[in-house]
DNA sequence: TCCAATAGTATCGAGTCGAAACCGTAAAAT
DNA sequence: ATTTTACGGTTTCGACTCGATACTATTGGA
C-alpha cells in the first residue's frame, strides 16, 4: 500500500501547496527560495554559484532571479576584492523584514498541528528521503557549517572556529548557517 | 528540534528536486502534473474545472497549460453533448505511453529504497499533513470515488456501481479513479 | 424574454527556465 | 611573459507559467 508512488503523489501535492503559496508580497516561488537560502546561508555560500547548486538550476537562471531580487530591493550585490569573478550577495534590511511575512509558514503552521510522535517521524522519512534523492542525483546536504567534516571548533580559545577545508576562520554565527562545501563526517 | 520549520523547508527542497527533474521530454513540471492527473481522474474529473481545483490555480493558467498538451497531442478535448459548455479531457495514446517516462518515477524509487516501516511513517505523515494543508486553503482531498460517501456499491448484482451525488452510473474502473466531488465518509 | 450563473478562452505583463553565447578575471601551461 | 584554459557571472532567446482581467458561449432560471 505505502510503496513509495504514495509518497510521490503526496509529495507532488504538498509542492504544488507550496508553489501556489508562494505567489505572495509580490514575490514568486523561485524568488522566496533564493531569499529563504541566502538568509540561512554561511558567507561561504551567499554567492550567485551557491544558490545555483542549492536549487539545482542552470546560472543563467539564478543570475535573472537574483537580478530580480537586487531590482526589488531586497538584495544587494558585492563583489569580493580577493578575487574579482566572486560575487556576494547580502540581504538588505528591506530583504530581512520581508522574511517575516514567509509564505512557508504557513505550512509550519500546519505541520505543528500534528502530533509530536507523527511530526518528529515525518521529519525524519523526509530528511532520508531528501539524501537519498540527492544522493541519486549528485546534489549537495547543505547541512549547517558546524555539522561538517571539515569544521575545527576553537582549539585555543578566544580564537574564532576555523573551516579546515578552505583554510578560513569562522565566526560563531557563520558556523551555525548552512555551507555549499558541507560534507557530513564518515 | 523537529518542530515543522525543519519538515517546512525538507518539502520545500524535495519540492525543488521534484520540479527540476520535471523538465524532461520536452514538457515542463506544471504539464506533467496535469498529464499525471489526468489520467488518475474519473470521467466526470477530467475536465478544465476540475484540474484547476486539483492543481489550485487559476483557470486561465490551466487552460494554456492544456491548450499546450493538446498541441503536443497528448491530449484531446471533447465538448459534451449534454452540456455544451463542458469540456471532457482525455489522453491519446501518446499521452499515455509518455507517462511511462513520468519523472516522478524516479523519487518512487528512492522512497522504495527507505525501510518498510520509515516509509509507512512517512507516507502517513505526509498524508495528515497535505489533508491539514487542503483544508486550511479550502481545497478538495480527491480522493478515490470508490471511498466516498456517496459512492453506492451495487446493491442489485449485474448492475454498475452509482455516485449518489452526481445520480450516474459508475463504472468499476471509475470507481478506482480519483474524483473531484469525493468526500470521505463522516 | 431577459438575466444571472457556469465553463472555458484570450490577452497582458512579469517572471521562470534551459541552452547557448558571451565577458572579465585568475590560474596554469608553454 | 605570453598564451591557454578554467571559472564565476551575465545576457539573450524562445517556450511556457501564472494571476488578473476581460471576454464568449451555453444554460437555467425569473
Amino acid at each position: 500500500m505505502n510503496n513509495g508512488s504514495n509518497a510521490a503523489i503526496l509529495l507532488e501535492r504538498l509542492g504544488r501547496v507550496l508553489h501556489n503559496d508562494a505567489h505572495r508580497e509580490g514575490l514568486k516561488p523561485t524568488q522566496w527560495e533564493a531569499l529563504r537560502y541566502l538568509a540561512r546561508a554561511n558567507r561561504f555560500s551567499r554567492s550567485p554559484s551557491a544558490v545555483t547548486a542549492y536549487l539545482g538550476m542552470t546560472k543563467g537562471t539564478v543570475s535573472q532571479t537574483l537580478a530580480a531580487l537586487e531590482r526589488k530591493g531586497l538584495v544587494k550585490k558585492v563583489t569580493v576584492p580577493k578575487d574579482r569573478r566572486n560575487v556576494r550577495i547580502e540581504l538588505t534590511r528591506k530583504g530581512k523584514a520581508l522574511l517575516k511575512k514567509d509564505p512557508l509558514a504557513d505550512l509550519e503552521a500546519a505541520a505543528r498541528k500534528l502530533t509530536g510522535k507523527r511530526a518528529a517521524q515525518l521529519g525524519e522519512g523526509l530528511h532520508d528521503l531528501l539524501l537519498e534523492a540527492l544522493q541519486q542525483r549528485g546534489g549537495r546536504p547543505f547541512g549547517a557549517c558546524k555539522t561538517c567534516r571539515y569544521f575545527q571548533r576553537d582549539a585555543e580559545d578566544g580564537k574564532p572556529h576555523r573551516c579546515g577545508l578552505l583554510e578560513e576562520p569562522l565566526s560563531n554565527p557563520d558556523s551555525e548557517l548552512v555551507c555549499v562545501e558541507q560534507e557530513p563526517p564518515d
